[in-house]
DNA sequence: TACTACATCTCGCAT
DNA sequence: ATGCGAGGTGTAGTA
């Protein structure tokens, strides 16, 4: 297929709601929250039916450029030269690619509805604290999880032994100086609202950093080591197998 | 091309250092950080050339599974069905993806070696303010910029027309409550480490939340309207034309 | 829509 | 390796 003719095919499929995916060398401007250039190299190419455009180099994680859903997009051959344009009018946000050749085009309708299951978020973590409220220290009774209140959204509030509150917050890693902040403004907050000063701030984490113990120690808050719920309980870590699951 | 055959062709590819993209129908495990399963259906499945794993559901910006670079992929085809195996043990991650159906299978040699040039960051508005002062203050006097310091990074930090100190926190965007307990964070441990107490601290961002502001003003700390440089400069809005750049 | 905080965040940079 | 913060962050949940 020669240059000229992917203008028609890409658009086709685009219309039809199919994926397309292209690997082809091409330089890339992008404008709108920044702006950006990309000089010729070899790139994938995909967009999706919801016309999400998603641009790969052949190294590391991340796209390199993108635009969001409900992006128009269109192909132009002019001059001898071929473009894909992409315009997002209600953002602003514009990209353009100069395709110098494709290597390969596929394109085909995609059906999925599935959504993801996921175990092991902050989520969970406060819901696992909720019910093991000994996990917190002894006597602790939760009074909410994950709550969104004016003061922010806390994520495990209670009492201690002694009827003192207590605002914990939740890392699913190591806590740092952030989260030391965050858990200042909501026990400010809390404190501010209710005209007292004894509230305690528990920040639970597997781990913390050295600052950031120290200011959470400086502003007279505690740190609790703990784990996310069911972290590699699936995996055995030398054990090959696929896991049962779902 | 059987679903037995698979196995020889993408381990090939994989290991010369192709880059191999399928379309398929598949189920996904992953334990790791966290746990998950996503049912069967249709996927784009990538894998990068420094095996970086890339999985996109047909709808939506950001992929739905992915493993890191340096991960070892394998497929396997057992007891008639066709398995893809990727294992990162340094990290102790595991992605396991059965695949049902193949629709499309590319593979090929990717060469790209290029960077992507942004303007409009965080860092381009702490450039122009420390190149243009007035825009923070009459008679501020810049002393350093972006400067690391062991409690943060700090974007802008200087004099004001009287002598006092003065650091300035970039934001992008609107500028929200963790970005205030930033300033702080920073305004306190210079106090601390200067062993003064009249350090400013100024907020400069394009506007800010009301929550913030509030936060803000009862700190003590203040608010300059600053837009990121550049922004927009290389469209017209109505414009469909390429800019010219780089 | 605006605001808030999570994320298997990823990434770069400095220590 | 760890710590820290930006990101064209994206995404979900709530008011």
């Amino acid at each position: 297929m020669t240059l000229s003719q992917y203008p028609a095919q890409v658009e086709e499929a685009v219309s039809k709601g199919q994926t397309v995916v292209l690997l082809a060398k091409c330089e890339i401007w992008y404008s709108g929250r920044a702006e950006s250039y990309l000089p010729l190299g070899d790139r994938i190419i995909l967009v999706k039916e919801d016309s999400a455009v998603i641009i790969h180099q052949p190294n590391g994680n991340n796209p390199i450029n993108y635009m969001k859903p409900g992006t128009k997009v269109s192909m132009n051959f002019d001059d001898g030269k071929l473009f894909m344009n992409c315009r997002n009018l209600i953002n602003k946000e514009f990209l353009d690619l100069r395709i110098d050749s494709i290597y390969s085009f596929s394109t085909r309708k995609l059906t999925d509805g599935q959504d993801i299951q996921i175990e092991g978020t902050e989520k969970d973590m406060a819901e696992m604290m909720y019910n093991k409220p000994e996990l917190v220290e002894k006597g602790f009774r939760p009074l909410s999880r994950e709550e969104h209140t004016k003061y922010g959204f806390i994520d495990l509030f209670g009492l201690d032994r002694e009827g003192k509150l207590v605002v914990v917050e939740c890392k699913r890693y190591r806590a740092d100086l952030p989260a030391v902040s965050q858990l200042r403004r909501y026990v400010e907050k809390i404190e501010e609202s209710k005209g007292i000063t004894h509230v305690r701030g528990i920040l639970a984490a597997p781990k913390i950093t050295e600052n950031a113990l120290k200011m959470l120690q400086d502003w007279g808050f505690e740190f609790v080591s703990i784990n996310p719920p069911r972290y590699l309980e699936k995996y055995d870590r030398d054990q090959k197998s696929l896991a049962h699951f779902g």
